[in-house]
DNA sequence: AGTTGGACCTGACTGC
DNA sequence: TGCAGTCAGGTCCAAC
């Protein structure tokens, strides 16, 4: 599933396919991708005429950020009022997915809304499951947005770091895992990466978050910088049964590098011991090496 | 305020 | 073969 190195995989792929391409129009197929959204018209009228300055990225999610009206690209209304500049939100969810397609090529039936641009081209935003969303904002600042309100910091900014961590962690009683999956403490972690996080950084992650000594959350901020890092470089991950698949639509490479992740009963790579399963809160289960892990 | 568990959603898989 | 049940998980929400 889509957590950061995947969405840093699309919007890095993303933006050298369509940086400069202007939107022509949006169109929303499957109404739930835009639950949270005001109204078709708002997000039109917000992105409609719009030239892609860049893309950026938030946590899993991707944005297209959008140039305002006037100066030499298209004033978006037709008001005459300068446009000020807006962004394209896409959540990927867990199995959302960004394809960059010619106008021709047929829809399938996962395509949850299409963004038609003046080249001929579309990107469309395609949803199995259907937890992705799309939406529309004004700036170009995700932390001004609702969809990011209370987001913990970036894993590759200077605000993250192992005194951070110690702030955030303070008062955190539930387990480590689950923490570390709490975007407002860390924006961009799901359950892939912190399982990885967790085994690279030694610690169970049925720990207790707030009885981490200085050196084990050093150790887990290294951790999560490495694996993310590696992961950035593999394009992210297709692990057996995902779907995940990058703009181009070819599957990531991390899952070959994973010691934890869904290998419960397999050998770990390092002792050999069995993996286990302990199930987290929600039934879904934490894998972990019961002696590389303390 | 923090923690827990259910709901949402669909396809793959398991067991009878 | 078919069908019910379970699992997967990002995020929100209600209950404690």
């Amino acid at each position: 599933m889509p957590e950061l190195p995947e969405a840093e995989t699309i919007r890095c792929q993303l933006e050298s396919e369509v940086a400069g391409a202007t939107i022509r129009k949006v169109r929303v197929l499957i109404p739930r991708a835009a639950r949270e959204h005001v109204s078709a018209r708002e997000m039109s009228r917000l992105v409609v005429g719009r030239r892609i300055a860049r893309v950026g990225r938030r946590g899993k999610a991707v944005l297209l950020l959008l140039e305002g009206g006037g100066g030499h690209s298209r004033p978006a209304t037709r008001s005459g009022q300068v446009a000020r500049p807006a962004s394209l939100i896409i959540r990927l969810g867990m199995t959302g997915l960004i394809r960059v397609v010619p106008a021709k090529e047929p829809i399938d039936k996962y395509t949850a809304a299409v963004l038609e641009l003046e080249d001929e081209r579309q990107i469309r935003f395609l949803d199995q499951r259907q937890f992705g969303l799309i939406s529309a904002r004004p700036g170009h600042d995700p932390d001004a947005m609702p969809e990011f309100e209370g987001y913990g910091p970036e894993p590759f900014s200077d605000e993250f770091s192992p005194e951070y961590l110690k702030r955030a962690f303070a008062r955190r009683g539930a387990q480590l895992e689950v923490v570390l999956m709490d975007q407002k403490v860390i924006a961009g972690i799901g359950k892939i990466y912190a399982d990885e996080i967790c085994f690279r950084a030694g610690l169970r992650p049925t720990r207790r978050a707030n009885g981490l000594t200085g050196p084990m959350r050093e150790r887990l901020w290294r951790a999560t910088r490495e694996v993310l890092a590696e992961a950035i470089r593999c394009r992210g991950s297709s692990a057996v049964d995902e779907g995940y698949r990058d703009v181009y639509g070819n599957r990531g490479q991390f899952q070959e590098r994973m010691y934890v992740y869904q290998r419960t009963g397999e050998r770990c790579r390092v002792c050999g011991t069995p993996i286990k399963r302990t199930p987290m809160a929600g039934g879904r289960g934490m894998h972990w090496c019961p002696k590389c892990q303390l």
